[in-house]
DNA sequence: AAAATAGACTAGTCAGTCTAGTTTTATAAA
DNA sequence: TTTATAAAACTAGACTGACTAGTCTATTTT
């Protein structure tokens, strides 16, 4: 009989239905687990157990911890892929600039964004691959972005940006803040949290400043 | 016996000539290969023997693997210490800011400052107090410095930091570049360092411009 | 006598394999 | 439609082999 309602090819219902939910709980569970704790500190019978699975299965879908890890952080950075869609309006640089820099300032020490960050960062002698996943998905891209921007921006007379590339650079880095370092060494952060806001606002500022067109 | 030929004192001598040259064998490998291969991946076993010296050795000196690893991270911190002996001349930051723009972002990019940063954040979970030696010695160190220098040439009139502390994370943020955040991930880094000296000297020249008060 | 040595030893962890038995699902006959 | 059946996927848990922090002992050096 081999009956299906629907148009689709029978694997696809089949396998969605138990070893892909099966295989999305192992990933999910990796996800977490990696970036709580770290690779290393992660044992593959601790993701089995967290996913409600065997780790029988947990081999069965990923071969190795190693592919595990890639995988998981692959999952990750799909997620977290941010639009471009603030940064269009090419004629009023100050408000766009600013508010960039308050999304990107808070993306940027978000919980999620450190530990996944933190997580590449600590494996990436081990698993380079897993930073150029990070790497092409978050800052190459943010920064592709910035520097497309900025470029319009040169066509209208009002700043100018010698350098599109670098000057993307100089303003992510600006507005990473003392947070980010704090937070990357898990000192006290609580006395930064505060003034967050103006610092980032002020960071625009003097972004801008420094590349104002002399004379109107 | 105790026979001492030269004029040193003798404590120093006898104190530095078995067990503390010892000492320092054991807390010069620890450096060396924490630092290389990371804290978790560097065995008690392996330093004793890179120390060319026993375990027992190595734990009578130190009483814990972690203990040792403060040490070692101590000692590091120590040695790479740097003062602020350029930043003086609060009459021309032009030749102030580029001169220690060059010095600063070869400094945060060399070998064992990377490796030290890493190694401290990757254990910044596990050992907090590590993360603390690393921040005071470090990036709080430094920011003092610039923050008092430009504390200074505010008194000047021909630039103004409204906020010299923020001015100054903003410096030293920009001034990582690139590059830096490669080399954390451990990527490519080829095509970078040419343009590296370009780079330093176009952002200590932008800092400027963004506080350059307005007429002259 | 104090300090260093080699190396055995304990007790624990973990990646990955293997076994043996169970459940799910696809297929095809009744 | 129901039912039989075989393949595929899952399960618990034992097991191998390798590694590690830290202790202990017996011996040698200074």
């Amino acid at each position: 009989m081999t009956e299906n309602t629907s148009g689709i090819n029978n694997d696809e219902q089949a396998n969605l239905s138990r070893s892909e939910q099966k295989r999305m709980q192992v990933l999910e569970s990796a996800m977490e687990l990696f970036c709580q704790k770290g690779f290393p500190l992660t044992s593959m019978d601790e993701v089995a157990k967290h996913a409600g699975v065997s780790k029988q299965t947990v081999y069965s879908h990923f071969g190795s911890k190693d592919d595990l890890f890639v995988a998981a952080i692959d999952s990750k950075c799909v997620v977290h892929q941010l639009t471009g869609d603030i940064l269009t309006d090419a004629r009023d640089p100050q408000r766009v600039i600013l508010l960039f820099a308050k999304q990107f300032g808070e993306l940027i020490v978000s919980k999620d964004t450190m530990t996944v960050f933190k997580t590449c960062v600590a494996q990436a002698d081990t698993h380079p691959e897993v930073s150029k996943l990070f790497y092409d998905a978050g800052p190459k891209h943010i920064l592709g972005l910035i520097r497309d921007y900025l470029t319009k921006v040169n066509q209208h007379g009002q700043y100018y940006f010698e350098n599109p590339h670098d000057s993307a650079v100089r303003l992510c880095l600006m507005l990473f803040g003392e947070l980010k370092l704090r937070l990357e060494l898990a000192l006290e952060t609580e006395h930064l949290l505060l003034s967050r806001p103006q610092y980032l606002q002020d960071t625009a500022e003097m972004f801008l400043r420094a590349h104002k067109v002399a004379i109107k």
